[in-house]
RNA sequence: GAGACGUUAGCUCAGCGGUAGAGCAACGCCCUUUUAAGGCGUGGGCCCUGGGUUCGAAUCCCAGACGUCUCACCA
């Protein structure tokens, strides 16, 4: 903020005298950088050919850049550490060589600040107390921080200092970033995982497909959209809510297995583990039943751990194992001692919702009674990977009924750690059944809950031009990086959460 | 939406009725193998905003903003 002369004012003023000296921070477009820090770290011996008799100006020459996060300036001479964002690697510099490289370097060289980027060339050493380092004999300045960058002291992994205030490291990412070394495996891995899952559907011939983000009627799931305008049409849409209809349309279409990763919209509640925008992924196989969706699950999942973490055991789970199996009813039955008898009408069931001393008033069918039972008294338990099968109707609109138990449909819901993490069933194939679910929804619609799905012609009319039995799945991929990492927030997972506006008061700005 | 907690220097925090503090960062000087480098010195604050109580408020009270956590909502 206000101090004699800000920050801000001393780097820029820095930068002119960098200029002057000849050496433009961002004057120059590419800067060759032969190894990694890592690769430098892990290689060290066999880079800098440490035998003894060889002179050091003999010695092979690595050039590398990075960005400042630390410096000791000692006179005529300094060490500072330079980040690739990966790692970091210590650079020594003395003021007679630099000065033999470029007259002005060593003075450009006290301009530099924590947080610039700057490129070195020269032999590898290691100092006195054996700190791989390099021996720069040139200096190239690459960009300057006009800010004061929040970096910490770190020794030895132990960090000091630095940005932890979650505000700012969401709203900051790039600090975040460049600070905090578990940001930057967060990022990594939700980036490895959704390559490997790609990988994996690529690999077992599904076709990766895009559906539209914009709908006239946001369907496939039940939620409050988002809503915008389209401008070239004139017309209200909203933003999707799933990926569900428009990929069926493409089973229609005779397109067998095809899945999408894609960002939807759901205009609701922010919590730890809720988003209203966050990334699905959705699978369709046509003639494949809930059995091979399961499969599909498991090998999924061992597929992913396996490749990202080098093992199926991993956050105390081992997806090593087929998941358990569990019939949804049975599970309420076990945990609360509600019989599947009391659950066949509403006013039994809220009885014995009752009993168990739940509330009662917001339940207005069955299906939404045996799925808060099932929350109250199942998830809680099902800490090893379970499916959980056999859904009640009203709440799944677009799943195959059970042809043996009316009621029910073809559903099943995976459980780790007591949390939902994906929701398959057999896809409706019977556009009439289809239709007759639309307007049972339609119905509740009608009775104020707005999340009802609505009625969707288009999609009904690809039905009714026939859908092999087809099974599908959805799975967040946000709660999957989170289970699979161990974040406790879906927030670290999302790069950029929604962030109100900051206040800035009346006064003047850093 | 409800409750609890938080907001003080660029960063991390202390201060909790009597002139606004520390470490790091910054600025100046010294130092050619340091590493949370060191030494000497210097600056830097609408103490989130607005009201109130008080001789006096960063501190107590009320309202608001923003955030965090828990709960609710979100099958």
């Amino acid at each position: 903020m206000s101090e004699d002369r800000s920050i801000h004012e001393i780097r820029l003023e820095k930068l002119q005298q960098l200029r002057d000296l000849g050496l433009d921070p961002y004057a120059t477009e590419k800067f060759q950088i032969d190894h990694s820090a890592k690769h430098l770290l892990e290689n060290f011996d066999t880079l800098a050919d440490l035998s003894e008799d060889k002179p050091t100006e003999e010695k092979p020459r690595i050039s590398f850049a990075g960005r400042l996060v630390s410096m000791r300036l000692m006179g005529k001479a300094a060490f500072a550490h330079l980040s690739d964002g990966e790692e970091r690697i210590q650079v020594y510099f003395r003021k007679n060589e630099l000065e033999e490289f470029n007259p002005n370097a060593w003075e450009a060289f006290k301009l530099l600040d924590i947080g610039d980027h700057v490129g070195f060339t020269g032999p590898l050493f290691k100092t006195r107390t054996g700190e791989p380092s390099l021996h720069a004999y040139s200096l190239t300045p690459l960009s300057k921080a006009l800010h004061n960058l929040p970096l910490g002291k770190e020794k030895d992994g132990e960090q000091w200092y630095g940005l932890t205030d979650v505000d700012q490291r969401y709203r900051h990412r790039h600090l975040d970033l460049i600070t905090n070394k578990e940001a930057r495996e967060m990022l990594l891995n939700r980036s490895r995982i959704v390559s490997e899952v790609r990988r994996f559907f690529d690999a077992r011939g599904y076709l990766e497909v895009e559906t539209p983000l914009l709908q006239l009627e946001a369907g496939g799931a039940a939620a409050r959209p988002f809503l915008t305008h389209y401008n070239a049409y004139d017309l209200e849409v909203k933003l999707r809510i799933s990926l569900e209809l428009y990929l069926k349309r493409i089973i229609c279409g005779d397109v067998p297995k095809v899945y999408e990763i894609g960002r939807v919209f759901r205009n609701e509640g922010v919590s730890n583990r809720h988003n209203p925008e966050f990334t699905l992924l959705e699978w369709y196989e046509a003639y494949a039943n809930l059995e091979d969706m399961m499969t599909c699950v498991e090998d999924l999942f061992r597929h992913v751990a396996e490749k990202i973490f080098g093992d199926p055991h991993i956050q105390n789970i081992d997806f090593g194992k087929p998941w358990h199996r569990v019939d949804l009813m049975t599970a309420i039955h076990e945990r609360s001692g509600i019989t599947p008898e009391e659950l066949t009408n509403i006013e039994d069931a809220k009885a014995a919702m009752k009993r168990v001393g739940l509330p009662t008033e917001k339940e207005s069918n069955l299906g939404g009674i045996i799925e808060k039972l099932l929350e109250h008294f199942v998830e809680p338990h099902l800490q090893e990977p379970t499916f959980v099968v056999g859904y009640p109707i009203e709440t799944s609109p677009l799943a195959k009924k059970d042809p043996d138990r009316p009621g029910f449909t073809r559903r099943f819901e995976g459980y780790v750690l007591g949390r939902e993490i994906c929701n398959a069933f057999s896809e409706i194939n019977d556009p009439i059944d289809q239709r007759e679910r639309f307007e049972q929804q339609l119905g509740e619609r009608s009775k104020g809950d707005d999340e009802a799905h609505p009625m969707d012609e288009q999609f009904l009319y690809a039905l009714e031009s026939g859908m092999p039995p087809t099974g599908g799945c959805g799975i967040g991929i946000d709660r999957l990086v989170m289970l699979l990492t161990g974040a406790e927030h879906l927030r670290e997972i999302l790069l950029f959460p929604m962030m109100r506006p900051e206040i800035h008061h009346d006064h003047p700005e850093d």
